[in-house]
DNA sequence: GAATTTTATGCAATCGATTGATAAGTAATT
DNA sequence: AATTACTTATCAATCGATTGCATAAAATTC
């Protein structure tokens, strides 16, 4: 009894001695099966058991109800956020998620995606590998009609569904924060400039300081191919050390923001007197950290959430009307690092 | 140009000229088909981009190359890691990750459990939900032929693989660090006991009070049934209020460590001179609290790739004489927390 | 040259569920 | 009684790949 018990449609169809054809549709209560006799299928499916085979289905209807997730990393704070919306949202529906990691790599992230692409998935999720820049490899979905959402790290000039956040506003509030906290040179740590977000980034920084009529400062915008914690401390040595240094630092992400508030108490700078930090994700270590860190809050868990919705859309499975691309609320979130009261 | 143009197996034969069971053998180099023949069908095979349907495959071989992971959360440290250590060693072997979170619900791990059944999984890796105390919905894979490993929570009393760390043997470590930091006071916070992890913390305290001769008393043993920061305040106040309060705390993760550290603070008790502090996990947050944060290490990723190498030995996939219950190494990480030089 | 072995390939069933076309049985209409 | 209309259920093909068995052709042996 401890053996493959597998009930199939077949079986139920044999011991109540119709074919099957009759048990699926009695399943699915079709108008043209009779109620004894799909009163007694599903009688007999409770009874033994049974479970339809997804792989049957899938392959039969050429789809399956696995959604492909491709994304740099898992074990960082917002995109597993990202990753734990999308799970919530696909397995509400009846869907699972399928996980993958480029580790910002190009070529894992093909190889990655061919993969899915092997094991019929029925939509993608895509936040992109810093490295990427080509898109062929997203292509061959699209021209198999398997629909596409890239979400958060957006391609640069393609034509696609997309859930992000704006940017460029995201930073122009962050900058404007800490010119209304008093600071007059504000430094901006900004990542690699060929990745559109960082752009977007930078963008709204420097509007923010145009709009406040304060000068742009070439010497004030530091970047970063990584923005790890240790690249961190490289920054904040770079922008404190600088002859004329800056009083407010707008960071790119938290990581380096962190490093700075503690490159910088190790000089005995005090925070946010001598110098204001906002950061950028507000990830977890914002309300650890001290000076607590202020930070642009971005809705990690409601983005995953919103890029199946928008795959569901794709799919007609539940039509809610998304626009093709979908920008969500940032804010910022005052803490002690940037707030001089 | 632009539709569904997806190259089957028949596609191939057709165009050669040749039956699909010759492009299926030649296309796994079978002896019996010739060699003029099997490099014919790999050239078009290539030429038209074909690419073997997993649905169709798993659905004949009665089993996908997906692996089904549960877990309560994934936007956790520890859990992110686990899941990406998981990710990583399957997609190196051509598996792919099905992800679930059961939030701690086992109604939920329930439901998942069988979402992962009708798909087919060919192995399940589960860290299982706080609440989770019986085991029916894990059953049914084994019945069924599906292997099952626990990672991390592990039932209470299942003959089952699993791979996991010494709990016991760590918290003694931890706790005995403390003592030799001079600690004669320690309070231990403890998980929900129904859990046998959090039992076996416990167990390691109490060890290692009793082989240093330090009397163990109920009052510094507290207990809360999430381990959330919110909940770690809460902690920390009835174990520093108490009358005779502890100079030494040794918390079952780090989460509630940080919050006794942001509490104590707030007294003005000094850390590590009149309280010291190790917690579990080696979250990230240890090393930007200040103090920094003492705590035991556990590898997650490792974790993550040794119980997907467990399912590959139990599948035979890749024999490699992993014994049934995998223990990986812990080791303190001593901080500013509990260092008193 | 006949018998036997080897090499190379095809046939057809199978995995489990779905679905358009079709048939059998009963009831209603003329 | 014959025709039409329903109701209910079956047949058989299909999705794409795999595989045991059969077979045709070529090579080898006696």
């Amino acid at each position: 009894m401890k053996k493959k018990s597998n009930v199939t449609i077949h079986d139920l169809a044999r011991q109540l001695g119709v074919s099957s054809s009759t048990v699926s549709r009695a399943l699915k209560n079709h108008a043209s099966i009779g109620e004894e006799t799909t009163k007694a299928v599903k009688r007999l499916a409770e009874e033994l058991g049974y479970r339809p085979n997804f792989l049957a289905v899938s392959l039969r209807k050429q789809h399956s109800t696995n959604i492909g997730v491709l994304v740099p990393h898992i074990n960082r704070p917002f995109i597993s956020s990202l990753v734990s919306g999308m799970e919530q949202a696909a397995r509400e529906a009846g869907y699972s998620v399928l996980i993958s990691q480029s580790y910002e790599s190009h070529d894992i992230e093909i190889g990655n995606a061919s993969a899915f692409f092997n094991s019929r998935i029925c939509g993608l999720l895509v936040s992109c590998a810093t490295e990427t820049t080509k898109y062929d490899h997203i292509q061959q979905f699209k021209e198999s009609g398997i629909p596409v959402v890239f979400v958060d790290r957006i391609p640069e000039k393609e034509d696609c569904y997309q859930v992000m956040i704006d940017n460029r506003e995201a930073t122009f509030k962050a900058t404007e924060h800490l010119i209304q906290q008093g600071c007059r040179r504000i430094a901006h740590y900004g990542g690699p400039p060929q990745q559109l977000m960082y752009r977007q980034r930078r963008q709204g920084y420097i509007d923010a300081l145009a709009k406040h009529g304060l000068p742009f400062d070439e010497n004030l915008l530091l970047t970063a191919n990584k923005l790890t914690p240790e690249e961190g401390f490289v920054l904040a040595e770079q922008a404190l050390s600088l002859a004329n240094p800056p009083d407010g630092i707008f960071a790119a992400n938290d990581n380096t923001a962190v490093s700075t508030i503690l490159y910088a108490k190790s000089k005995g700078i005090r925070i946010p007197q001598d110098l204001a930090i906002i950061g950028f994700n507000d990830d977890p270590v914002c309300t650890i950290i001290e000076p607590n860190l202020s930070s642009v809050h971005q809705p990690g868990v409601e983005m995953g959430k919103m890029a199946v919705k928008q795959l569901f859309n794709i799919l007609d499975i539940e039509i809610t009307d998304v626009p093709k691309i979908t920008i969500l609320d940032t804010y910022v979130v005052p803490r002690a690092s940037s707030v001089r009261s």
